[in-house]
RNA sequence: GGCCCGGUAGUUCAGCUGGUUAGAACGCUAGCCUGUCACGCUAGAGGUCGACGGUUCGAGCCCGUUCCGGGUCGCCA
């Protein structure tokens, strides 16, 4: 092993070009790959900004060329030699054109042979990458997710900080509240038998320090949930949580697309036109049935009910009788795709999320049809179900109906996304930003049969729904807002309530008594007793937007050590068992049960 | 907790109706090679077929259980 002593990296390795041809230069890096020729060495010298050729021949003294020819995968290096022009150069490559003839060598390490190669697009099973996750990072794609990464929290930082926004560290070791997803809990050994709990969302703390006046906070905050993972969810993720005084929802929603405009062009070089569209909770719903709808395809849904309300078809009257609908979605040339047997599956999808059925029409190109229930309806009945889903020849209309609106339109939106990846008709490369407003305040828990705060109980109502709060809550709105990309929630936020007397009708209705309230949320109404200006914020998905940009499948790919799906971590084989000392040190133990 | 998919060499995979010594490619090791860049050529090493149990004369293959991974529903105010 050689040290470096007298070397000193002057350049990267992916930035070297014609330009440079005749200069001196001390490279560092990983060997890629070792080529050896006999007589001649190529060494491939990869870093974080790219690879160049390292070259050893004839002029090369001969004590550097047998070190050269030692030299494996993933050795560490170091070379200082001149940078020449290549005799046949590599269009591949950014430093094609040149490559380091080589006057000294170091190796500075040695590497065993990795368990799998160190190249873009890996298709190694994800398992073996995260035990490996050093290297799987060393891979061009990874390293260029999180150099993205790195830009977009610069810009973040850059963006809120000239809009006069403070960065507030809140704590990670809090109280655990009830509400909402289970709480990370964190032993205490000074009080024993009490508990930390790590923060869900910094969202009290953001709220107090609108009490104390910061007027503008922002934070790239860790936040955990002890919820199940998806691809899109991981137990502690990032968020850019900020809150404003002396706003109302507009002013809210004008900084976080600015913030949007500003990290699409700086990151991805997009431009973002504004102002960004916007959707009701309740259109988005009609028209995708979905409160994150994926606007970049048509599909959208149709209503018939009263098309087919007198039609013989005991499915659909019957859904109607119920208080329900029917509605419809129309794929445009999708006979081809959506065979006989492709629609069994979409049925038994439509089923695996609460629909009774699926009903449907395949339009041939030659202009006859196959359906599931036209032969109960009459010509008339037939024709005015095409004509209010628009079918032509090609076409393929599904339709569900339900006592339920809400089973229809979530099956039909669930529908939407299936079909539209069947049919391949997403668009790539492109952002569909979009707000959703009026989100209903109150959402029905089935469970528990009460009405539950949609969002959380210090959003505020709109003002228009004040008068009705206690008399029709199905029909309260809130000031809450999603920002929605491409069918994933990106962001959410809300006005808060700063009334006191409205707070505690709140708490009423979603059946908080003042002790109960008291008890969770005391020092925050307290605080509320000192003068809190009006405020709101919102919660920006820091990992989702980048994943997003980067058309990345999983969040693992844009997050550096991330949890697989049992919620461990492969690498440290986390969480772990503890000693018993430390357990007594905490006055915990474990029960049999749970070993 | 439910459902779907997967687990064979270091890696990615093939392995027929259950039947001889489980194969390929890449990678690895050694040798040769003066312009390669996925270098080439020659030779070689490398396997608890996820685990356990069962059926069978015989199991990588069939059955049961289980572990692990991925996706998804529940869940995620």
């Amino acid at each position: 092993m050689d040290t470096m002593t007298g070397l000193k990296r002057t350049d990267y390795c992916g930035t070297l070009r014609a330009q440079d041809i005749g200069r001196q230069t001390v490279v560092a890096g990983w060997v890629q790959r070792q080529r050896d020729l006999g007589a001649l060495i190529f060494v491939d010298l990869r870093d974080r900004t790219g690879i160049v050729q390292l070259a050893f021949g004839e002029t090369t003294a001969p004590e550097i060329f047998e070190k050269a020819r030692a030299v494996r995968g993933e050795f560490v290096l170091m070379a200082q030699g001149v940078v020449r022009e290549r005799s046949s150069k590599n269009p591949e490559l950014p430093t094609g054109e040149i490559e380091i003839d080589v006057t000294d060598l170091r190796i500075l390490n040695q590497s065993e042979t990795p368990p799998f190669e160190i190249v873009e697009n890996c298709q190694t099973a994800e398992l073996t990458r995260l035990k490996y996750r050093y290297l799987d990072l060393r891979r061009p794609d990874l390293q260029r997710n999180l150099l993205l990464r790195h830009k977009l929290t610069k810009v973040t930082r850059d963006y809120f900080d000239e809009n006069g926004f403070v960065e507030i560290e809140t704590p990670i070791l809090i109280r655990s509240t009830p509400e909402g997803a289970r709480d990370y809990l964190v032993p205490s050994r000074i009080h024993k038998g009490k508990f930390y709990a790590l923060p869900q969302s910094p969202q009290l703390y953001k709220q107090l320090s609108m009490v104390a006046g910061f007027d503008r906070y922002m934070q790239i905050a860790r936040c955990f949930r002890d919820e199940d993972l998806r691809a899109d969810r991981q137990p502690e993720f990032t968020q850019i949580d900020l809150e404003m005084s002396f706003v109302e929802m507009e002013d809210v929603l004008a900084v976080g697309e600015g913030y949007m405009q500003r990290a699409f062009k700086e990151v991805l070089g997009v431009d973002v036109p504004l102002p960004l569209p916007r959707l009701t909770y309740a259109e988005a719903m009609a028209r995708y049935g979905s409160d994150k709808p994926d606007t970049r395809y048509g599909l959208e849904i149709y209503d018939l009910t009263e098309t087919v309300r007198n039609c013989g078809f005991g499915v659909f009257t019957g859904a109607i009788a119920g208080g329900g609908s029917v509605r419809g979605i129309t794929a445009k040339n999708a006979v081809d795709t959506l065979t006989r047997k492709e629609i069994d599956k979409l049925t038994e999808a439509a089923r695996g999320i609460g629909a009774k059925g699926l009903a449907w029409i395949r339009m041939n190109a030659d202009g006859t049809s196959s359906s599931s229930f036209t032969k109960f309806l009459t010509e008339d009945e037939t024709a005015a179900v095409l004509a209010a889903a628009d079918a032509q020849p090609g076409d393929v209309v599904l339709i569900v109906g339900d006592t339920k609106n809400s089973i229809v339109l979530t099956v039909l939106g669930a529908l939407r996304q299936i079909v539209a990846k069947k049919l391949d008709i997403i668009p790539a490369g492109q952002y569909n930003l979009l707000w959703i407003t009026e989100f209903p305040f109150f959402d029905w828990d089935e469970d528990a049969k009460q009405f539950v705060a949609m969002h959380h109980p210090f959003t505020a109502p709109m003002d228009e729904c004040l008068p009705y709060l206690e008399t029709d809550k199905a029909a309260v709105r809130a000031k809450a807002y999603d920002l929605v990309l491409n069918g994933v929630e990106l962001c959410s936020g809300s006005i808060r309530i700063t009334d006191p007397a409205l707070q505690s009708r709140i708490f009423t209705l979603l059946g908080l008594s003042d002790e109960e309230a008291h008890a969770k949320f005391g020092y925050l109404l307290d605080a509320f007793r000192f003068g809190a200006p009006p405020h709101g914020g919102m919660g920006i998905g820091l990992d989702r937007l980048i994943m997003q940009m980067l058309g990345c499948e999983s969040l693992r790919d844009v997050i550096a050590y991330p949890k697989v799906q049992n919620a461990s971590e492969p690498m440290t084989d986390c969480p772990a068992a503890v000693d018993a000392p430390q357990l007594t040190d905490l006055g915990i133990a474990i029960t049999p049960a749970a070993e």
